[in-house]
DNA sequence: AAGATACCTTGATCTGCATCATATGAATTG
DNA sequence: CAATTCATATGATGCAGATCAAGGTATCTT
């Protein structure tokens, strides 16, 4: 785990276009690839740990991140999942706090970090950069007020039907029988954390899922038979 | 209710150098003066509602406002409290989204209203105030995150020592015996509504601490014989 | 391939809070 | 100052999900 430190250029990096960095011109990108470091993680591997002071910004070229945050009791919950093409850390950077959740990878991953001083001159030299960052804090500001409402508003059934369709709205495909299906590179405890439950809870909504019909599962892949009955009960959220 | 709509400069508004605006000039505090409304409301009123587009943004200078959200099937969420100096409904505004929840006015309050294309052209001469807005909106993040996280990891007693506290710190004082005391001007049903619960639980949970010697109360005014108890069971959040 | 280890499922039981029902007190109105 | 309405309190009951316990199934190790 020690070499893996790449180094490549940002101008034609797939994942660009949907973060902060979309707006730079020629020259900015000169200056953002020189001063980025990039290198892979492994599932398991954290990339802060909540309480830490940020030293810059986390750039997700690909795999899957998860925001987690432990009390002092030692209460875990997994605030959200992010994926290629999302800056991750920028809260606590731009407001000089610490991280209020930890980053752990979940599957292997590439991910860029920009340290602070490179931000603050983009920042400073291109407008477009702020009303980026000012967009994405009000996105992630939206969702995770959503996810706060539907915690308290929604059982765990809706919620794992929610966070199923949502998924496979993503990355979710027809399979060869044309059965709609969705592969989550994620362990069963993830997925319970994700809708804020215990193992245990979940284990039994997928069962009941399963008995009416709407789900079957094999290991990480997820097939939909009934996909009308999933969207008609998630609607209008 | 018909003219309440006041008029009078920002410059020598009492809680701007809580706002956005508090970096403007004396021409752009001109300009604003000249383009913001401002009126009263009165407890039970609505500002904006959920689901609506911003056609601007709203400061409060005086008064406590409620952001609720409701859910299809008539579940209600008290979101956050905002207090004079907050400015509301930015995120839909700058991000052109519908509302995501309505302000209730909760005490009579005074609340100014900036409209878009003020709001708009201040943000494009001043790049401070996309620097204030992006703080703000990081800031809400942040307070939305811990609200969410609490609700996940602690029960209703604790949410309501916080809440209690979190007010306390802001509002109280010691009373001519020296107890530390509280006036909340809302009701019942509202602060259950603060810490997500019902209000039968609510008085229950305020019995139990009152059993225990916590806190001693008188309508909407709450006294705390032993605040070292208190913090000392809330320490560390 | 056997053993060890982590993961997942299922059943039994417990619990915090919601819900329902009713009583009491406080505020508003005729 | 009755009468009505609204706010709060308290008791009884119900339920979703947590927790505890145990067995089953992958996956990794050697």
């Amino acid at each position: 785990m020690s070499d893996c430190t790449i180094k490549h250029d940002c101008k034609n990096c797939t994942t660009r276009n949907t973060t902060e960095w979309r707006d730079l011109g020629a020259k900015e990108l000169a200056i953002l690839a020189k001063a980025k470091t990039s290198r892979t993680f492994e599932p398991g591997e954290i990339i802060f740990n909540q309480g830490t002071q940020a030293k810059g910004v986390h750039c997700i070229q690909s795999g899957l991140i998860g925001m987690r945050r432990i009390s002092e009791d030692g209460k875990s919950v997994l605030i959200r999942l992010c994926a290629g093409g999302t800056t991750v850390g920028y809260g606590a950077f731009l407001s000089k706090t610490q991280q209020l959740n930890s980053a752990e990878v979940l599957t292997p991953s590439v991910v860029c970090f920009i340290q602070g001083s490179t931000v603050s001159s983009l920042l400073s030299d291109n407008p477009k950069i702020g009303e980026r960052f000012l967009q994405h804090a009000i996105a992630d500001q939206t969702k995770t007020e959503t996810d706060h409402f539907m915690n308290l508003t929604k059982n765990v059934r809706f919620k794992l039907l929610h966070v199923l369709l949502t998924y496979y709205e993503r990355d979710g495909y027809q399979d060869s029988t044309g059965l709609s299906t969705l592969e989550l590179p994620i362990l069963r405890r993830e997925l319970a954390e994700l809708v804020n439950a215990q193992p245990e809870t979940l284990s039994r909504a997928l069962r009941e899922l399963q008995d009416e019909g709407l789900l079957t599962q094999d290991s990480k892949q997820f097939s939909f038979p009934d996909m009308k009955a999933i969207t008609d009960e998630i609607r209008a959220f």
